[in-house]
DNA sequence: GTTAAATATGAAAGGACGTTCATATATGTC
DNA sequence: GACATATATGAACGTCCTTTCATATTTAAC
């Protein structure tokens, strides 16, 4: 792995790391790794504001880090794809050695 | 993994993902990622500037990403640990699918 | 059609961050 | 000590981003 991947690989990884690297936005994709859940569950969940989760959702979806269906009035979110919980749990035992 | 980290924890991955999640501080990483190299190699490589690769190297050690050896005028910086490349791989492996 | 609940959006403030330029420090050589 | 090379540092500028506040949109119930 010595050669350095081409700017337009790295442009995309610096995007998604840039995504996964917000306190509120980690929050949000450990709080549906398991099942999908309702922005009213994951704010609840979060302990953020309204405002702050929907935005971050937002933000999350144009990643394409998270997929959502619409039920009546409640929207309800998940993990795009597996890789996601893979980079969670690199990351989580970097940190806790 | 249903369970959201406590906020130490998250504060720190949010600290590794944000250190990650840079153009320049990927393409040092890359350019280590398998053997150490001086500053001096390291800009060649990397294609920046001395002030900047020097600056982004600073914030890799700082996070511990990486570690350095001093040798006259030289320094050399290589990777900290495994799961650095571990990390990249992820993250390559999600943007290349 | 009004009201209430759930979610999304826009603007604005404040701070953080990447980059450049100029300069400093350290080490080796003559 | 003077000089050259390698690396580090500090200030400054512009830009991006997180968060909040206020408001809009959508859907269901009555």
């Amino acid at each position: 792995m010595s050669i350095i991947p081409d700017n337009k690989v790295l442009d995309k990884m610096e995007s998604l790391l840039n995504v996964a690297s917000d306190f509120t936005r980690l929050k949000i994709l450990y709080s549906i790794s398991d099942t999908e859940k309702s922005v009213s569950d994951i704010i609840k969940e979060v302990g953020a504001s309204q405002s702050l989760v929907s935005h971050q959702i937002k933000v999350l979806k144009k990643a394409n880090l998270v997929t959502s269906r619409k039920e009546g009035t409640r929207v309800f979110y998940k993990l795009a794809d597996e890789h996601i919980v893979q980079l969670l749990n690199v990351v989580y035992e970097h940190v806790t050695e």
